[in-house]
DNA sequence: AAAGAAATGTTATTATAGTATAAATTTCTG
DNA sequence: CAGAAATTTATACTATAATAACATTTCTTT
């Protein structure tokens, strides 16, 4: 084997593995630590791979500090990662084979479409980058993404054309996510350029599915998008207050706390 | 900052870099050394991440031999890596800021993406999941994406809405791969699904860029969408023939090779 | 506020990784 | 096939990372 097929072994199995180490490409490919230790220069100058000590990973190209910070502070206190993971489980084990499901923008959200069995054979609308990232890798799940312009604190795709698409597909299921849900002033989230996504997904689904942590209830933001009863089904966790969990059950939607 | 904040802190970063080493969680988290390796051990320990020497990565879950020898016999040959790269970083650098510009699909046109720097403030359309993944984290680069049903071949979203939506933007550089440059038979790519909007795109940008990797030229592939004339200049690597050279200079394409 | 437990820091030691250089081998070229 | 160039190996040395044992601080609980 000579070296430039050597090169292209070590991107392909980075390709494969994300991290390679020196060691192991020695015996792979029968050289010497020195010789590994050249090749992955060699790629380091090709911008192709970052080195770590002992091996490489594929280069990397966004490594600015701002960006974590950010993700800090939107991200860091207000997670529930427990809860949202409990929530999405339950969500995800109602699909069935053969539906259309349509999954909303948010954090929550994220979780029901982690937890969607890849050997699930569904058709899945969605508008949100990190939905999309879940589900696309899943073999039997085809994705159906509405596109626009990007809105990077709720990773959503916007446009009058998502819009139009979403309008055009009928779904078995949606799950839509709440930042607000309110008895009086109904179910609200953070953005305006959410709601015309939201509603049309509401008006072109058989069964609307409420997904909100507990914290929630009680909470208005500023954009109203729709009446809790607009719902058939509401999935929380278990620290929903007693006030909310008779609220529900007297518009007679289906409560499923986790 | 107690433990499990550390904790969250150190898999956020990670979500966003892919690799963390000791001495930067040191020096952002305020603790020593071995907090953070007692740390990183816990996150192993939960099957969170994968400890490498100075450091860890988000744990991988495709660490099989098979991945990796089937892809070597399907991959190896057929990629050229080091020469798309290069393809894609002289690409980049003709991105001025506060350009609009627009990425066709393409495994070459995934470099032009990862080519771009962060501070460039720009606006990319594009409607490849590839190409997204590579921009959408880049701080100063806001996505515009044409959605529509996913193609797993090409990692392309296509849709009537989403043409509607290439066709509502100008750009300023249009970055367009093809499977086949061919000075009679015209450009073409490999699925039809991918005509209309590369020809959208292609009307509705100012400066056209033929992206492609010189092994290219001379083949035909099934589905025609230009002629090379309606290309303004073709980026190419080195290994392209004299005859093609000639028949691009006589035809006043600018050529560059690298 | 004091005792005990948990978490973090310090230091010394061992293990592993990285570098530089020269010699050996292979490959290329006329 | 000789000689040059490129590539690879071998080796000695330096730098960095990992571990372990113990000291200190911080947090809880009474």
């Amino acid at each position: 084997m000579d070296k430039n097929q050597r090169l292209k072994s070590i991107i392909n199995l980075l390709e494969v593995k994300k991290v390679v180490n020196i060691k192991e490409l020695m015996k792979r490919l029968g050289v010497t630590e020195m010789t590994i230790r050249r090749d992955l220069s060699i790629l380091k100058d090709d911008m192709i791979v970052d080195l770590i000590p002992g091996g490489a990973i594929l280069k990397s190209y966004t490594d600015s500090e701002e960006v974590y910070e950010n993700y800090l502070i939107t991200h860091a206190e207000t997670k529930r990662i427990r809860e949202k993971a409990r929530i999405g489980h339950k969500a995800a084990s109602l699909i069935e084979p053969n539906d259309t499901v349509a999954i909303d923008v948010g954090s929550t959200t994220e979780y029901v479409a982690k937890f969607i069995h890849e050997d699930m054979p569904i058709l899945i609308l969605c508008y949100g980058l990190n939905i999309l990232v879940e589900i696309y890798r899943k073999k039997n799940c085809s994705p159906i993404f509405a596109g626009g312009y990007f809105h990077d604190d709720s990773m959503m795709f916007e446009s009058r054309e998502g819009i139009d698409l979403i309008k055009r597909i009928r779904a078995d299921k949606a799950f839509i996510s709440a930042a607000g849900v309110h008895s009086n002033f109904g179910v609200t989230t953070v953005n305006n350029y959410e709601i015309d996504a939201k509603q049309a997904v509401l008006r072109s689904s058989k069964t609307k599915i409420l997904i909100t942590d507990s914290t929630k209830f009680g909470k208005t933001r500023m954009a109203y998008f729709a009446e809790l009863q607009d719902f058939d089904m509401i999935i929380t966790d278990s620290e929903i207050s007693e006030e909310y969990r008779s609220i529900i059950g007297e518009l007679g939607i289906e409560l499923v706390v986790v």
